[in-house]
This record gives C-alpha cells, structure tokens and sequence, in this order.
DNA sequence: TCATGATGTACGGCCACAGAAATTA
DNA sequence: GTTAATTTCTGTGGCCGTACATCAT
C-alpha cells in the first residue's frame, strides 16, 4: 500500500509505505518471507509470537525513498539508505562520499527495545537493537576517523573514560588499525584506483575459488566504459555484498554472534565510499572470527537509551549547525594570494615591477608588511 | 510522455610562492 | 645534544573547463 507523503523539509516527497497489517502506521521495515511491509508494534505482533516467524528474513526500510529496504547506515547523515539512495546520496559531491557507511545486518530475532536487558554470559555487543544505534555506532567511529570533525560533532563526553575505553580497548587504539586499513587498501591499488572515489572493492568469495578465504575483488572502469554501468555494477556488487551473500548461502565474511542469531557483515564502507574488506589478513582465514580480529565491533554496546538518545540528539544538533565554509589556517599566505599576480586566474611570477613594488613597499612599510599567522 | 537543446550551477584542477616542517651537516 | 643550512611540503585565490541539473520547446 502506498501513499503520498511530503517530508517535513519539502526534500522526501516519495511514496511511502504504509503498515500491511494495521494499514496506519508508517513501516519501518520489510519482511521478506511475508512479503510484507510491517511497521514496528505489528513486527513485534507478528514475529514475535513463535520462534519460526522470529527467523523471517526481514530488513528496515530505507530512510530516504522509504520504500526499499535499508542496506546501509550513513553516520554523517544519520540515516539508513538502501543501495540505491546511498549510490545517489553520496555520489553528489566528494564530502558526501566521505560518509561512512556501515551495512546494515537483517534483522532477525524480535526487535528488542532499547532498553534491552543483557542476559547473562552474553556480549551485549550483539544487541543491535535499533538502525539508530548502529547509526550511534557508526557516527561515534566516524567521529573518531575524521579529527578536523570532531570537534563539530563530537559526542563522547570529554574526559569519560567510560566512553573512550570499551572492553579493555581504546577507540584511538582501534581507529588508527581501521585507519591502517584504508591506507593499506588505498595504497595497494595505486593512485589511479585510489583516486577514482567511485570504484568499489568488494567483499566476494566466489563459489568457484574453492577458498573460504575473503578476496578483494576489484572493480575497475574502463575508458569506454559508461558511467551507467557502472553505477549498475556497483548495485549488483552491493547488493551481492549486502544480501545475496546470506541468501545464496555463499561465503561472505558475517559473523554470527552467539547470544543471537545477528549476523553481521565483517566489512566497511570507507569514506571512499570503497566496502572494507579489512585486507591484510590471512588469505587461508576459513572462520569468520579469524577474519575480524577488530575488537571494536565485537566490542560490547552499552548504550542505554538515555545515552543513546542523547548522543544521536546531539550528533543532529551538531549537523544542523555544520559549516563547510573554507576555513583559512594561514591568513599571511592568503594575504599573499590575494596580490600575487595571476593569469587567467592561475598565479603567475612575479614581474619586476612587481618586485620593484614590493621592495618600494616593504621600506615604506617596514614591519607591518606581514600578515600574523593564525 | 519523451527527446532535445539552452541555460544555470557546482566543483576540481591549475598556477607561483611564502612559510612551515623535515632533513642533513 | 644543539644549531644552522638545506630541502621538501603545504596552503592560498581566481579563472576555466567539465559534468550535471533544470527548464523550455
């Protein structure tokens, strides 16, 4: 069922879905194996009765179009985004595609609240109870990976160790390995590859490698090649990464958490918008534990909903109040670049009378022909 | 409704060079 | 270990070309 819906911002005027089942309330996911659009209360009726409807294969709803069901989590947008509105979202400018994007793990078991109750024995970590906190999680990494914003968007509470230190790791300690990673990844392809932001390495095993092994798979664009196929290619590549991997029951790198039946997919989208396959390891690494040794998402997420709440509501403060202004560092080099001679907008050297000038003007002035540094 | 052309908008690259940062003696 | 000299790298603004979006026909 459909209908006309005009986002609040005048920016989501799609067609939205609403409940299949009590046909009035907005959905906020799909259920594959009824077919079915669910909004959360008759999710909760539905799925959570027996323990076969508990397995449904069911996936949230992507936050943009509304419509198709969510593959990623965006941080900086604070949103969830199905293949085709984060391949659109973010290919709009070089910012955009810096997003991290997390892969949404489907949802399986009942929905727990946010106030889930960790049971004995078990990581809490395995609670992804909402898409708004792994968008929490995602966001706080995020944070963490760019420092110029962290200042802008910073949520952790300045001096709580309790926020840095996370089962026995340190964010700083877990970033600069995820950062190792990108740079690995980036330098291996060379300048050509890693300058191209819409190229994708993808996580596949494929069948007939015979390997339990993660490969990168590299995709790369050829001249001729045009730009629609190969923003298809990389829908099949996402979507063969995101869902076909569990369904087809081929081998991508998941990991199952033991406390539940969340399987989440050992891979992350990088700011270069490329899936990190977290390259490095063993290529013979058969378990999907051996192939994460990051502690930080294996890593327990006590969010409680005050906290929870409170971080994604200060996380969209500070993005209402962003700025992408260009920030001047050095005022005595703009100062510079605003009188140095240019052709066709491009800098020129300096002519002699231009030096003559600035000899002339550096005596009459002398001592307050630089600019301070900020 | 779709195709085509005109127009508007956004963004990256280019350039020289002062000064910071790193390296060497 | 300290200092000086040298080398390398960074950042700065305006114009242009290109890609993309929007609108009219």
């Amino acid at each position: 069922m459909l209908k006309v819906s005009s986002g609040e911002d005048g920016y989501l005027n799609n067609w939205i879905h609403t409940c299949d089942s009590c046909q009035a309330a907005a959905c906020t996911l799909y259920c594959h194996t009824d077919s079915a659009y669910l909004c959360h209360g008759c999710d909760k009726h539905i799925h959570g009765d027996n323990t076969t409807a508990l397995s449904h294969h069911r996936v949230w709803i992507c936050d943009a179009c509304e419509a198709a069901p969510a593959a990623v989590t965006c941080s900086a947008d604070a949103a969830s985004l199905c293949i085709e509105c984060d391949i659109q979202v973010h290919s709009v400018n070089p910012l955009a595609s810096r997003h991290t994007r997390v892969p949404i793990p489907p949802i399986s078991g009942q929905i727990c609240s946010s106030s889930s109750v960790q049971q004995d024995g078990q990581l809490p970590g395995t609670m992804f109870d909402t898409k708004n906190e792994i968008a929490a999680l995602t966001m706080e990494l995020n944070l963490e990976i760019n420092e110029d914003e962290m200042d802008s968007w910073l949520l952790l509470e300045p001096g709580n160790t309790d926020n840095q230190t996370m089962s026995g790791f340190t964010y700083g300690e877990q970033l600069d390995e995820y950062v190792d990673v990108v740079d690995t990844c980036t330098e291996s392809f060379g300048p050509e590859q890693s300058s191209d932001q819409q190229q994708l390495v993808c996580v596949n095993c494929p069948e007939d490698s015979g390997s339990d092994s993660v490969v990168p798979v590299q995709t790369l664009r050829t001249k001729n090649q045009p730009l629609q196929e190969e923003t298809q290619l990389q829908k099949q590549q996402l979507h063969s990464t995101y869902f076909n991997s569990e369904q087809s029951g081929s081998k991508t790198a998941f990991t199952n958490y033991p406390s539940s039946s969340l399987r989440v997919p050992m891979l992350m989208i990088t700011p270069a918008g490329i899936p990190n396959s977290y390259t490095g390891f063993p290529a013979t690494t058969t378990t999907t534990t051996e192939i994460l040794p990051n502690p930080w998402l294996l890593m327990p997420l006590q969010f409680t909903s005050m906290n929870r709440e409170e971080k994604v509501l200060r996380y969209r403060e500070k993005r209402k109040s962003r700025k992408f202004e260009k920030k001047i560092r050095y005022a005595s080099r703009k100062a510079y670049a605003e009188t140095r001679p240019r052709i066709k907008g491009k800098f020129a050297r300096k002519t002699d009378k231009g030096i003559e000038d600035d000899q002339m003007f550096s005596k009459e002035d002398n001592g307050y022909g630089v600019v301070p540094s900020l």
